[in-house]
Parts: C-alpha cells; structure tokens; sequence
DNA sequence: CTGATATTATGCGATAATCGCATACAAGAA
DNA sequence: TTCTTGTATGCGATTATCGCATAATATCAG
C-alpha cells in the first residue's frame, strides 16, 4: 500500500471524477485512475464501481475510506510535525538552575525564547547544586546553569562565563563614591550575609578572614535576591554575584570589589545525548544575553 | 514522503541497528540506511544521531516518531480493515421488512449470518409498506422485504418467491382431515381477521365477498402472529401466508387453501448503488433458506 | 438516432525510484 | 593490532511512476 494511492482515493472522493483529483494531485487522469486501480487490485475489494461511466463509491469502499481519512490526516500531522520541529515551533524545554541564578539571568533568556517560539514549553526548576547534578545526568532535564566546577559521571560541562562578584551599598551610602569598593572598605561595617553551607559563603567569609577584617554580621539570609533586599533596605552592605545585584540596579549602589572574588559559571548537558536544537537555540541565546549585558563577563 | 520510509524509521526504532531493521523489513541493511537517510533529507531534520557508530535517536526524532508511530498503527488498522471487508467481518447489515413477514422468514436467516460473521451488525427495522419503501429510496437500509409489487422511484425490486395462502385451524378441528380447505368450507366458521388496511386483508375479504360466503367475524387483530396465537387458542380458523404459520405448526393445524390466495415477496435496494457483498450475502441466504424450508415457494 | 461532451481505462515509452551487491569507513572488544 | 559489528555509498539491474495518445462507454441535446 501506497500512500500516494491512499491521497488517490481521498482526491476522487473530494472532487467525484479521476479527472478532477488528477488536478488536485498534480498528475494526470491515468494516473489517478491507475493509483486507484492499483490499490483496490491489492486490498483486493472494488472500492469505487463503474457504473454510468463514473466512479461510484461501494459501501465497503466507504468503509475503507473512513478509515483512510484518518491516517492521511496523520500524515498532514506529521508534516506539521516536522515543520514546527524544523522552525523550533514545536518541543519542550527544561532548565535546572540553581537560585541565585535563576532570578537574575533566567527570565530575560527565557522572555526571548517565548517570544521567538511560542508553542514551545519551556519549564525552569530550582535547585541546589545535587538536585541539580541528579536532573542533569539522569536526562530529566535538558540544560543546567550552576557555579564550576561540576564533576559528575553523566553531566557534560560547557564554560558560560565568569564573573567578578561585586559589593552592593544602600543608595546615598558613603562608599558610593568610589568606582571600585576594597574589602578593607568593609571593615566594621554592618554586613548581610548568605546562609552558611554555600560555597559563596564560604569563599566571601575566606577572603575577609584572610584580610582580618571584621565586618558586622547581622543578618544572615538564604537566598542572593534577599541580601540585596535588605541592601537597599539600608541596613548593611554585602557581595554578590551581578547578575542578581544587576536587577536592584534601582535601589541599590553596585560597585565593582576588589580583590577579585571570582565565580566560573557554566552550562551542564546530559552527556551521550546529541543535544535538541531548542537546547542549542537557548544556549546561544543565553550567551547573546550575557554578551549584552554583562559585556565584562 | 514514502511509508516505506515511516516503516523503516520503526524497524530501527523496534531492533535498534539498520541492520537488524532489514531483516525486520525483509530488505538488505543498504536499503534501510538509505530509506532513513532519505526520509531525513526530506524532512529537513535529523532523527537519528551518527554517533559511536550506531543510530541514536535524537530529541527531534522522538518527537517525530511519537506522532509517526500513530499513523503506522493507523495504516495497520486500514490492513486490519480491508481483511474484514473481504472476509464480511466487518460492516453492517440494515434490513426493513414489513411485520408480517419479519417474524416468520427472517430470523433464521439472521441467525445464519451472524454465525457466520460475527463482527456484523446487523439491524432489522418493521415498518408499514410506506416506511419501507422511504427507508430503502434513501438508503437508509441496505435491503428490503415487502409484497409485490412495489413501483416507487429510488426502489429496485427483485422477486424473492411467490407462495399461496394457507388455511389454519386450532389442533383437533372438524377439517384438520382435509389436506386442502376451500374458501367454502369457512362458511359460518368464526373467522380471526387481520386489521382493516392492509393488503392481505383487502383480498381475503374479496374473495369471501366474491364467493358471497360469510364467515364469524368475531376477532380482528393487527398482526398475523396474534391471529396465529387466537388460532391456537381455538377460537376460530383464518388464512395466513405460510411464513408465519410455519412458526406454529406444533400449536395449529395448517393445510393448502383453495382458491389461491398468491402472495409475491420481493428484495428491494435501494437503486444507483452497488449492493454491499454482506447485502448479496443476504440474499443468497435467504434465497438458500426459502428453498430449504418452502420448497413450494 | 446521432453527434457532442465528459469520463474512465489502457498500451507504450521515457524517466525516476528502489533494491541488492560489494565495499569503504567507524568504533568498540579481545 | 585485529576481529566484530555497524553504517554509508557507488554501481548496476529491476521495478515503478507518470504523461501522452487513444479507446471504450455513458449522458445529453437535438
């Protein structure tokens, strides 16, 4: 069985004569008088009786071509199918970030995505780093974005970009004068705080100690975008990443820090699997999006 | 865009390599890779990923094979389809017959088709002359069984058999000894009619009125069976067609009549159509049956 | 009845598609 | 390395598809 006899049958159907389906299906009348023939020769039953010089639909014909209609409207289907594939119109998307990045980095990417193609779904997750390295390398996610390094059998890395953290101040602060903000600047002032038990955290509470320098840790809260909350708050200074600090840009200072407190930030895959052109399209997009940005990135 | 194509995209999906696919398929390892191949560059998308020397589906291609996979169970169910056709197990079988004669011919003519094709539906309708003949003009039943002669537009009619009345009698009366009865010997016997209006009884009352004989006109009942059922019951004697006497001949006495009361039964179709092979099966069955069991007719 | 019109069916030849064979190439295992 | 397993591709034979021309058949108007 043919499809093209299959399209035959609804053409004649549609139009009542084989000369008239031929025009439909681009052929000529022998042609679609051949396709017919060719598929009742092989189902072996008469789907059309030639009565009247015309070709008359029997019932078992009528039968068949209710079932017909089905699959040729499967076919129209997968040809739709393949164009939304083709134009990314189609297919899903799911992004595994850990929080400090998702807020800052995420929805302009995703906003971009969207609006390029909008029967795509797009899901973001949340999670801490081993939720996320589980979600990656188990494949029920197709992209993560998370500080390096990530060592894990099943997760392929890509470098996004690395960034400098950078010292937030309340607006009128004192050191907003400065372009560039020491940690010795720090010294004595009252300091909001991440939770213990990330590596920011860790890294942050290293250099001060290392400099010996006392800050006044007050607050301490879990999660970036509520650091900078309380930043603009006016009850204390602090150091994050920029990309979150870049969305208080309003109401807080944003100073770059010295020394360096530098973050690599990188793009996690499944391994083994060839990644999906919406995976391709995000991961340019996202790094469009930095590059506009975050040029100093 | 080819089945043959779809079809290779599921033995690989199924085995896993194009060569196991070919033997799946009955084709040489070559023909798959190429169908494949081809079905790619048609689509403008990559369904399998070339990697480690396998072929790996890609998310795209899942995607495509998700909807794929309908329309080749699609065409297994048109396969499906046509073999019932062939073999009748498939279809419907809609008859319309008048009361009279529903009851006495038909269901064992019904039984004999539904053993034989049991996926068959088959529906029977009862209806007055003018239902039937609407019925069958619009095709809304596939066959008819009426008295002749039926001369409407849309109606086609074959003659089924010709039978003459028989007299019947409650078991145990005076003339059960006679092996034909005659309109005269009902003279003064109490007589179980048929309802005014119809044919039948139209031309019982003319003969009796012809042969200025009067009958008991005690009893008058709508349906022949109820005038079998009186019968039974002793109350009287009448002439019915043979078809339904037959089904009581246990319970009443049924012998020849004199004069010749002739009833023609006809097939009618509906016209401009091919009859169904299950319609011509019909046919030949109860052509079959009537020769059985109503050699006379 | 007869020609005009419309429709389906089919022989024929050119073109295109399909397939198997042989072989090249790639990757993992012994 | 060498063997095994698997995919890709050039080549030639076979088969299928299609258009053209034409025949056969039915409908309709006069």
């Amino acid at each position: 069985m043919k499809l093209r006899q299959l399209e035959a049958i609804r053409a004649v159907m549609a139009s009542g004569t084989t000369t008239h389906a031929a025009e439909l299906m681009g052929l000529t009348q022998s042609a679609v008088s051949r396709l017919v023939a060719q598929l009742e020769e092989e189902l072996g039953l008469s789907i059309f009786d030639r009565r009247h010089g015309r070709l008359q639909i029997t019932p078992e014909g009528q039968q068949f071509y209710d079932v017909a209609k089905k699959v040729l409207a499967g076919i129209d289907q997968i040809d739709a199918t393949a164009r939304d594939i083709r134009t990314l119109q189609a297919g899903a998307l799911r992004i595994l970030a850990m929080p400090a990045l998702a807020y800052g980095l995420l929805p302009r990417t995703i906003a971009k995505i969207n609006n390029r193609f909008k029967q795509v779904k797009i899901s973001v997750g949340v999670g801490t780093r081993a939720e996320l390295e589980d979600g990656i390398a188990s494949s029920q996610f197709d992209v993560g974005i998370a500080t390096l390094p990530v060592n894990q059998k099943g997760i392929e890395t890509e470098l996004l970009c690395s960034v400098d953290c950078v010292g937030i101040l309340p607006l009128g602060h004192a050191l907003a004068e400065r372009e560039t903000i020491s940690v010795e600047d720090m010294a004595g002032l009252p300091f909001v705080s991440l939770s213990p038990g990330t590596l920011f955290r860790y890294k942050v509470d290293e250099l001060f100690a290392m400099s010996d320098i006392r800050r006044g840790l007050l607050v301490e809260v879990p999660s970036t975008i509520m650091v900078c909350e309380l930043v603009a708050s006016g009850i204390g200074v602090s150091i994050v990443h920029p990309f979150v600090a870049a969305g208080f840009r309003d109401n807080i200072v944003v100073r770059r820090f010295a020394p360096s407190i530098r973050f690599e930030y990188g793009l996690l895959f499944p391994v083994s699997q060839r990644r999906s052109l919406l995976t391709q399209t995000f991961v340019e997009t996202i790094r469009a999006d930095i590059a506009e940005h975050y040029p100093e990135a």
